[in-house]
DNA sequence: GCAATAGTGTCTTTGAGACAGTATTGA
DNA sequence: TCAATACTGTCTCAAAGACACTATTGC
């Protein structure tokens, strides 16, 4: 039995490697629009156009893709706890001029409250875009935008993921219009309620209520111990 | 206005990279079990131990990530038209004692009828294994592993995933029988005929059958123009 | 005819949407 | 009292499951 030079043992020494990055696709909801983070190049390729946020793994500074994730989301926001996942992967010999690299896009979701911006030498070039209203992007990065768009819509059916748009606190009148931004249509109060409530993923703040010049509403927070899926995949 | 120094742009060339490969979890069905496709290692680390097929990506020889995996399944399996897609990154310092790594996880399903392994010289170290008694796995692949098993089972309920597990033309009690078995639970027969025919992903091979001793069954095949979606999504 | 499996029809239950109703505040 | 918005109850409709029924073959 010969188990000699299984092909994912050359040498790794020998193998030419790809650059490898992280890109970030962060939302958010400012004056009743989606918007999403953009930086704009300083240094070409593409100088001057505007890129999602991202930068390089470093090995020897981030422990994994994640922290990567987390390194690069924290030095361009002042987030502390924002909604993250791994969107997916982009990698090809055409997307940077430079030579072949490999991005892992993730997608991150924060409310407007904690929108500060990181202080530093270059915040004059972080800025939120309308996502109907968007620049141009470098490099493959509308590819990207939209495949984050199309996770972010796909999942608003059966998640609580818009609540991560919202402060801790929000109503269910707050929610229900994220909803119906993010899906372009009405839904009904009635129905929306029921299955927010059915879900059980979301807790009354006790005793706060918001107030305005009619009745008040009560606040509600996601629930800690949530996972969040609504429907039958609870 | 400085636009210097964007920390995406340290120069690549001083930044150490990670190395990046790309793993496979192949899955079929033969003996009525849902199996997964190995390798035996062949040299350290993990020598001996059973591992998900993959290879490093090579930038002079890879056109994309998704050519990448196509060819590692190629030299495994000689299996032409697989489904296939993307299903998470892993990456991290830990995972691989040889030094930071970073890989692209695949999930393919193919027809047991197209079984035929690669023939080659380390033919004899690539294995079927049912999932459920399958060996313990190198590197952090067995969590690659569980999460292509979330990805089948989550996507069952509202995909046609499960028929690229079957040969081009089956029977819908064929199909039936393969959501069961990922499923784990009996489905009943005028519902699941119901919602693969509102789904309109499947279409009647003409004047084709299967022969039994009983009344004979017509023979579907996956319509070409199909997105694999059910239900709302359509 | 009989066993076996393919395929269909019908009833019930469940959940979502439509929509109208009631409740509670500030002014 | 009124405007405004929060919140609830009820009706309708459609999809999904339970289950019994019919259909077609080999033997």
């Amino acid at each position: 039995m010969t188990k000699a030079s299984a092909s994912q043992d050359i040498s790794p020494a020998q193998c030419p490697r790809p650059f490898v990055t992280v890109d970030l696709v962060i939302f958010t909801l400012r004056e009743g629009q989606l918007q999403v983070l953009l930086m704009q190049r300083a240094v070409p390729p593409f100088e001057g156009m505007w890129a999602l946020p991202g930068g390089y793994v470093r090995p020897d500074e981030d422990e994994s893709l994640d922290g990567a994730a987390a390194r690069i989301l924290g030095s361009k926001t002042a987030v502390a706890t924002p909604y993250i996942e791994q969107l997916q992967g982009f990698g090809n010999a055409r997307r940077d001029p430079r030579g072949w690299t490999a991005t892992f896009a993730y997608f991150a979701l924060i409310a407007s409250e904690q929108l500060a911006l990181q202080s530093g030498a270059n915040a004059e070039d972080v800025a939120w875009h309308p996502v109907e209203t968007r620049p141009v992007l470098a490099f493959d990065h509308d590819l990207i935008l939209r495949t984050g768009l199309e996770r972010l819509r796909g999942k608003v059916e059966y998640t609580i993921l818009p609540a991560h748009l919202l402060p801790a606190k929000f109503t269910l009148p707050d929610l229900q219009s994220v909803y119906e931004q993010i899906l372009d249509r009405r839904l009904d109060k009635s129905a929306f309620r029921k299955k927010m409530a059915d879900a059980g993923l979301l807790e009354p703040v006790p005793g706060e209520m918001r107030h305005a010049s009619n009745r008040p509403s009560q606040l509600y927070r996601i629930r800690s111990d949530a996972t969040p899926f609504l429907g039958r995949t609870i």
